[in-house]
DNA sequence: CTGTTAGCGCTTTCAT
DNA sequence: ATGAAAGCGCTAACAG
């Protein structure tokens, strides 16, 4: 399909009358070389239509430039805005993305964490399924040295930092202002509590019905799948039950949405029958009604600080090498938490 | 970073004394070669835990085995339904995936096609951004005659297969839908016109219009940028006009659930006063009230064609060359439209 | 500041 | 069915 005829660093110094490794280093702008050379280099090159090839280059430098993201899905809002940021970050700096996803699945992420290995990516941020029980799948780069960060749903591993929110504190800040707003039968629904982010999430829901000495109900934990069909998934259960919520928190506004849709179907008024909190702040928060209240996740934050960790120790730039990196979250109150207004 | 000790097919060749070339050939299964050898060969590569190197293959083959997608924006669902079906084609047909997004900005989509060149893909898919006049920037693909295959919001070339939907039709069935719902005074709310996309459903909206003897009025055309700011804007317009409309067909359901918001808080009833549809089937056009009429678009489809299409002309099994590829669309009636109910 | 030279690891023609 | 050898395009000692 290419074309024969791609202009390499021989042509260029063939044409000016110097040495291939002189228009190399004017190309990558070594310091040691002149200034006018440097630009007779680089004009010509241009006027040609030089091409670097990243191929030999790569081959050459045993080094890829290229950052490898494994995320459990591409397609929320939440994950959508880590990846702009990370790929802010690594295009300014100079480093190109793979990016794969792994559908909440531990064999595809095994999968994609072996291609990842196979490009020979320089590192690797990973946030992980939600059936994943270990990583040892991530043994081929730990033991060759290669960077690893976790982001959002992490592990803890003595050699990779993990960037995350306090989980704990926003699943205790979620629950607290549902009591707050009088709520004292309070249901969770939420994943497998395997994954690092619900189970802390969980713990905080557990920890603030304690302090308000309330107890906590086994019965009002809904494991389901934080899918579009939670709500009706949940409203099945509650129906079950003879003294129903009288305010849930949902650990993802997608829940949480579909949620306060099936509530309203089933004859209960949101917020005063029962009132409702999500998480992540999807947009979709602000259009359901009566709109979510919801914990604000900066996402753009958390890739570009991931991002900008592994840049810096690929370039080792180690600042103090921190093993968790904690962001703020705020909670947002919209009216579907708000019972007193 | 990485290990000094790689394993190469040169370490394979002495261990086992036999020729690096023989070892090439087992490893890339070729015909010719004993399937003794190759067992032996496979056997002790996996042993050793050699790794293929793509660097050195793709120098030497030059190829890479990998695809570039350039898309407006990733963040939508209808983009994200698209990315999977691209990306499932392509991991089974054993290719890589480069995936950025042009953020709707003809700068970034310039940058992002000269850096799939640079990656030296063996194709590209590419879906155009808002504020595109040109395919220029794509000529240095064409003139080496690199496959490039546009989809959704395309430009017609001779030398590239554009995949969409018929948005003429769609665009008319959409008004038709809301004539026979007795509107008579239909506003519609796009994007720049210059976008393939909305320039086909706006003349599609007029033509129903002008079919069902009403007179297209360019006072009802809001051109604005179809986000979640879009619903504020077009109600501020709709309070200039002397006559209200009663139906707005707007181009997107991003626009189309902020516009329904809007219109509620402004004290209109939907549909009564003023109905509504959308276009792309977002699961959120299931979550606002009334729940959204819209037209269906096939995500997945259009990027699995999209992505057997270009493998297909890379790997020369080209059937019938075709210039436009279109795929159906469905109109999904709910709420939001419906005004006879 | 610039040139010489030797590979990086793989594929592939040509020869056997 | 297998081997020898050349070379993809670039980089980086080392030498001057």
């Amino acid at each position: 399909m290419r074309n024969k005829t791609e202009v390499t660093i021989y042509d260029i110094a063939e044409a000016l009358n110097i040495s291939p490794s002189t228009v190399s280093r004017a190309l990558n702008d070594h310091p040691a070389i002149r200034k006018e050379t440097k630009e007779k280099i680089n004009k010509y090159a241009r006027e040609m239509g030089y091409q670097h090839n990243s191929f030999a280059s790569n081959l050459r430098r045993k080094r890829t430039n290229t950052i490898g993201v494994i995320a459990p899905r591409l397609d929320s809002y939440f994950m959508s805005t880590v990846i702009a940021g990370i790929e802010k970050v690594a295009s300014e700096s100079g480093y190109n993305l793979i990016i794969s996803q792994s559908l909440e699945s531990v064999t595809k992420e095994v999968a994609n964490v072996n291609t990842m290995f196979k490009s020979r990516v320089d590192g690797l941020l990973i946030s992980f399924a939600g059936d994943t029980e270990d990583i040892s799948h991530l043994d081929l780069f730990l033991r060759k040295g290669i960077s690893v960060i976790f982001f959002d749903r992490v592990f803890q591993h003595p050699d990779c930092t993990s960037i995350v929110i306090d989980n704990f504190k926003a699943g205790y800040s979620a629950t607290t202002h549902l009591i707050e707003q009088g709520c004292k039968h309070i249901a969770h629904l939420t994943n497998s509590l395997q994954c690092s982010v619900y189970n802390d999430r969980f713990n905080g829901f557990k920890k603030a019905l304690t302090d308000a000495g309330i107890e906590y109900k086994p019965e009002l934990l809904f494991n389901i799948r934080l899918n579009d069909k939670a709500g009706e998934e949940a409203v099945k259960k509650i129906s079950t039950l003879h003294q129903k919520p009288d305010g849930i928190f949902a650990a993802n506004d997608t829940s949480a949405v579909s949620l306060i849709c099936n509530l309203k179907s089933a004859g209960f008024k949101v917020p005063q029958d029962i009132a409702v909190i999500g998480f992540n702040d999807d947009p979709i928060s602000r259009y359901i009604e009566p709109n979510l209240s919801t914990i604000s996740y900066p996402g753009n934050d958390m890739g570009e600080i991931a991002a900008r960790t592994l840049i810096d120790r690929l370039e080792n730039k180690q600042t103090e090498k921190k093993n968790t990196i904690i962001l703020n979250h705020e909670i947002i109150m919209r009216g579907s938490s708000l019972r007193k207004l």
